[in-house]
DNA sequence: CCGGTGATGCGAACACTGTACGCAGACGCG
DNA sequence: CGCGTCTGCGTACAGTGTTCGCATCACCGG
């Protein structure tokens, strides 16, 4: 079949193949190029390989997408200390994470929070640890966290779909925004208070702005049993 | 080509193909077999019609996506009256539509919130309206929505994630928890604080713990400017 | 009534996708 | 040396979104 002369020129060349090797260079690939782009060929292509080698280091797509997923959760730092900033900076770090890597959002919706793997299950220790310190108990620190990470889940993925749109076309914001304006004018007629939102163009940072009602929220519980 | 035999017995049969036709069945084909069967030959099939013949009332599967999505936010109910109810009875209504279309929350990494779409803008207008007689500036409303929305849609898609695993596995929850108990026993050990959470089995119910501690934080910026 | 025009459905085709299978070569151990 | 296990890969299959050109229809002006 395979000729003779292309035989084993592969001997110690590269690392061949490993399972970390291929959720980096899946990353990578992600970060570069888009969800749309991440096949198994094409991932195969990167690494001097066959798509379908890659199949003796990983199950299947679904669960290289797993391993991608707990892979970046390791960015999250969760700083100790005071409890509020310990909070506040760990969403400000999962909300970077989530930009950095924007393809993120649209993989929430499958594999929910992906509860088992090492890194995301490390950090929910770390903030509950946080918590308790703080006078939460066990179960109420629990649902805090998942109030607090929700709520960072649910803004930050809506910015990265954005984020993802505007990188697709190829344009800059403003410019995209203007050829936009005419569709979005016209789908506010009508609604008179959108319509005066559209036309206010003063910067609102929704992020901090909601992250601090939520953990104002969170903080009057703390003398409540 | 075609026999003659099979000519035109499609004459005033059915309601031939339209747009709202299509998304409504796709809608369903959603409901019953989840997103991985929304394809243009399946949703073709249901509608007695080639996968082709749906290119003429829809651009593409993307815009399909928009306009489905878009018309299970009609579902949402946006009542008036005392803000902080109509706010929590809106959260709860979104709440329960991603429950019964989980495969919304697959979607909303690509598309966001879909701004645009008519039921979308409505819903944002009402709930406007509700905060913005209830004191709030209008920049302001609009971060809280922003705020409650994007808490329901994280901790929402979370849980739809999860249910979505489970059905797909067609096991009854129960067995399905047994059969992953010792995988997550694994996965928490090294980590007191999960595993104590682990053992702990009373209910918790973090959409209603988690919406209380937001519209408390949101509620505390009523006095000020 | 006739001819033309625009809209609609569809079969075939193309470039891709994830993945099962079986073979070939390399490596470690007796 | 021989053997078994591991790893990479070529092939193949069923399925995907989408384009294109053709056939058919409803309608409308003359």
């Amino acid at each position: 079949m395979t000729s003779v002369w292309t035989r084993q020129p592969r001997k110690g060349k590269e690392p061949q193949l490993s399972r970390e090797q291929i959720v980096a260079e899946a990353i990578r690939l992600l970060d570069e190029d888009g969800i749309d782009s991440l096949s198994m060929r094409n991932l195969g292509t990167r690494l001097n390989a066959a798509a379908t080698s890659l199949y003796r280091h990983v199950a299947n797509k679904d669960e290289l997408i797993e391993l991608v997923a707990d892979e970046i959760y390791a960015e999250i730092r969760v700083p100790g200390g005071e409890w509020r900033e310990s909070v506040a900076e760990t969403a400000r770090s999962v909300r970077e994470m989530i930009l950095r890597h924007p393809w993120i959002a649209s993989m929430f919706g499958q594999i929910g929070l992906s509860y088992l793997g090492p890194n995301f299950t490390e950090m929910t220790e770390r903030m509950l640890g946080v918590l308790e310190d703080a006078g939460f108990s066990l179960t109420e620190a629990d649902m805090a966290i998942s109030t607090v990470i929700g709520f960072v889940i649910g803004i930050a993925s809506s910015e990265a779909a954005w984020n993802t749109a505007l990188a697709r076309s190829g344009k800059t914001e403003e410019q995209w925004l203007a050829e936009l304006h005419p569709a979005a004018a016209q789908a506010v007629s009508g609604h008179p208070r959108l319509q005066r939102l559209l036309e206010n163009t003063e910067p609102r940072d929704k992020f901090t702005y909601g992250l601090e009602r939520v953990l104002d929220g969170v903080e009057a519980r703390l003398g409540q049993p």
